[in-house]
DNA sequence: CTAATAGTGTCTCTAAGACATTATAGC
DNA sequence: GCTATAATGTCTTAGAGACACTATTAG
């Protein structure tokens, strides 16, 4: 919908990489339509491609993201989303699946490509377009590598940002927008949520992201109403009260909020 | 050992430092990860980045799209959305803007990133990156240059396409999914009107993109009841009937569908 | 007066939102 | 029996969808 500029920037590469760009024969060939002959591949600097990905979670009851701390130039000592260079064979799913790795250790997490920025001067450096995606965890299998001793990799709550890089504050707005829309359409909240649940707890989803109380009455009929979830018999004991009932997610229900 | 390089070498600093590897001697001897390594952009090859534009017109009461007819290999005489390479100062909208000079000659259309398309091996000869725009344009102002005697560019309707290059048949499917659900909640069609228009034909829009007949009461009911519309005083008088009030598009009342 | 399209209102049904009380656990 | 949270139903209102007749023009 709207453009955004591009965000995240990590850092690039230099003026001297762009000198050595290698240029394909093959590449020749190249032209998507008429005005690619204009644009002789062969003449022209590539921009270099980078894909970032915005890792959140439900962490301290607050939807929290996942941002390192850079250290040099340019902006120094700001907290950035983490991203990197596709590879040259490697899609750009694949490539945001492989910092989602090396940053968290978890795979098979929810994945969606968000926006692609990529307006020149975004990064002092050099020219570079990110296609940025985010991803969404769940707290509890990432409970398991929580405690990194990094002292530049850390989670920040969105409604608590600290100074951000490139512009990457306008990244997460826009992410957070998104994951806002597809909270009232999809059932994209249960990747948030550990395999089983209460309802409570997926109300708290919702809660927490849209930023705004809900009525637990009308959030219990409007859940159960669609079918997606199944009781699992069992409850969640905890604190002096009556228990809850579990459930899970019954995706074979797709059943669209 | 593997938790902190994961977490800290490579995750996300020497991805960082991947953008930034070259240069700066400090840097290097700041991070020398294995990825860091691995990922030096100096002996990494570029992707291309193009922007192609899906143009989307209605035209003899049908939704239709522009598309150029490939002269060589590969997809040698098949059809492909145009596009074209980002000159490495344009930022990605304005490539897009140039695109659509190109072609059509029209300025001041909306435009919005639709995604980016990006496998390796979409392009038997080399990895292009593509980030793909859509854009509505209205019939009337279309007609001024409508004639293009060029016979490798054509309008062909979204509901009949020749073999198309590429994954532009994916590309295609997945604007015309983007077109519909906006259709829903945003104010969107009367991009492809002119600026006076009939209630039937601001139906036509709906009915040709949703592929459905829609009921006239209740869709004028909806409409009216949104404000969005001013009545011009004006009428269109065609053919032997009751002539129709044309209406403006009114969009200080930025009302959601 | 005929043909063709513009323009209009009611009823039903479903979903959203406001709202208060009882149930069950630990201690 | 006290405290804390789980669980549950009714009423009102707004919007979606089904549905048929009158109005106005050219010829």
């Amino acid at each position: 919908m709207e453009e955004q500029s591009e965000a995240t920037g990590n850092g690039i590469n230099n003026v001297q990489s762009l000198r050595e760009v290698p240029i394909k024969s093959s590449e020749h060939a190249q032209r998507n339509s008429d005005e690619a002959r204009q644009y002789d591949v062969n003449q022209y600097e590539r921009p270099s491609v980078t894909v970032d990905v915005l890792m959140m979670s439900l962490r301290q009851r607050d939807l929290q993201i996942l941002l390192i701390k850079r250290r040099s130039w340019p902006y120094e000592n700001m907290w950035a989303i983490p991203g990197g260079f596709v590879n040259i064979n490697e899609s750009l799913e694949a490539a945001a699946k492989r910092e989602l790795q090396e940053e968290t250790g978890v795979q098979d997490v929810y994945l969606e490509q968000l926006y692609t920025f990529g307006d020149p001067g975004r990064d002092p450096r050099t020219r570079v377009i990110t296609v940025v995606y985010f991803a969404l965890l769940d707290s509890e299998r990432l409970q398991l590598r929580a405690a990194s001793d990094a002292t530049d990799v850390d989670w920040f709550s969105v409604y608590e940002l600290p100074q951000l890089a490139f512009d990457h504050q306008e990244i997460i707005e826009y992410a957070l927008n998104r994951l806002r829309n597809k909270l009232e359409y999809t059932t994209i909240a249960f990747n948030l949520l550990p395999e089983q649940f209460t309802l409570r707890e997926l109300q708290w989803v919702y809660e927490i992201i849209l930023h705004k109380k809900l009525d637990k009455r009308n959030f219990r009929k409007k859940i159960v109403s669609t079918n997606i979830l199944e009781d699992t018999g069992a409850k969640k004991m905890e604190g002096t009260h009556r228990p809850a009932r579990l459930y899970r997610f019954n995706p074979a229900a797709e059943h669209k909020l």
